[in-house]
DNA sequence: TTTTTTTTGACATTTATTTCACAACAAATG
DNA sequence: CATTTGTTGTGAAATAAATGTCAAAAAAAA
């Protein structure tokens, strides 16, 4: 099992890229081309492929369709993944709203807040009351949350979640969260992802060559 | 100038940890509290303010302020950061009405759409046309823009933003922006986040240490 | 003042990641 | 069928990053 989170993004981007590739007409692909797509050396893609034991043809490159299949196994995406939402203010909102999951096996099946006014049982996505966040979770064997409750409360919901059964965290609160026992968290933090751009792009000033920042990075 | 983005991501945890250390009454610090915050070791705390030229007293470890202020200097935050959003959608909106950014040195200072029925000219935080933007961008000087348009938009309006000056882009939408000559650009793709949980809770079905995901990394 | 204690700062070591280089191979060509 | 061509797959080399170690420094104690 591969524990490296940038080779994991990686794959993600060649998946990004392969259907762009398909929907250009592609049937296969060499790893130049995906190295290209996702702006990597063709070296990477060979690499990151020989580490999952995805192959190809010599000479032949890549099948596209075997491809897109193969990844999507390594990235646990052949079946829908269901995933909730913890607090509903703007940027929960935003992201109960947002379209571009459906396309990539990727459900929010509920949202959850503690102010009434904000809920919603009957809605396609419903936003329930916090209390009953663990029944829903064990009722539906759900694995994956989103944390975007306001950084005060982030901790505590955290263990909530945690002891519903969740085991993965997507955290947008600007805290670090601590990583509980076989509870894996992801942070994003719009501040600290800003303070990075505005660091290089000071830098710029005084050097010069372009670049893309990595996630990982 | 460093140029490891690791290690700048490292440097925005410590001063979130310094703040709430010293909102704790921290008055110095020793590089093993840093490193405890922020989830790091001590020897790399060290090695990280060395690689800055921040130095600390040997037996009397570091002062909060002093840790302060240079690490807000490396990072250039001692001035205000005015920063714009394109798009003022789900996302947009949610930035737009993100209270955590104004403590920590950056202010969102307007946002710009195609749409008119957005427009706000005369709200504290205008939603202005498009067509507006190169003028705003020009006469405010701003170098950092937010852009969180639809992924069919995404790639033409990053032309604009750039053209008009912008010199750091901070991309919502979920395509690999390419890096024109001299602009920085950082993305984040919610999709991308999530795959990876979804991979490494899979993953721990398996094998079984907790972890943390880093940035970056 | 001297000794002890504690922590930094620098460097050495280890570990991880990326790139290089090329043999092995499959398709295309003659 | 042999030869050429172009691409993969991988082990070795290079590079980058993190960790460990300890002398030197500074504060505190004796």
């Amino acid at each position: 099992m591969v524990m490296n989170r940038k080779c994991i993004i990686r794959l993600s981007r060649y998946k990004n890229a392969l259907k762009r590739l398909k929907a250009l007409g592609f049937v296969k692909v060499f790893s130049g081309n995906l190295a290209d797509a996702a702006g990597v050396t063709s070296s990477q893609v060979r690499k990151d492929f020989s580490l999952f034991g995805i192959t190809g043809n010599r000479r032949g490159g890549y099948r596209v369709d075997e491809l897109v299949v193969k990844i999507s196994q390594i990235l646990g995406k052949n079946e829908l993944q269901k995933v909730v939402i913890v607090g509903v203010g703007h940027i929960g909102n935003a992201l109960l709203r947002y379209k571009g999951f459906e396309a990539g096996g990727i459900k929010i099946v509920a949202a959850f807040d503690i102010d009434p006014s904000k809920y919603t049982k009957a809605a396609e996505v419903p936003v329930l009351p916090l209390e009953e966040f663990r029944r829903f979770i064990q009722e539906h064997q759900i694995k994956i949350g989103i944390l975007a409750v306001p950084d005060v409360a982030a901790h505590h919901v955290s263990e909530i979640m945690i002891s519903a059964g969740i085991k993965g965290i997507l955290n947008f609160a600007p805290i670090q969260l601590r990583a509980a026992d076989e509870v894996i968290i992801g942070n994003i933090n719009l501040e600290v992802e800003l303070e990075n751009l505005i660091y290089f792009v000071n830098a710029q000033d005084k050097a010069d060559p372009a670049m893309v920042l990595a996630d990982d990075e």
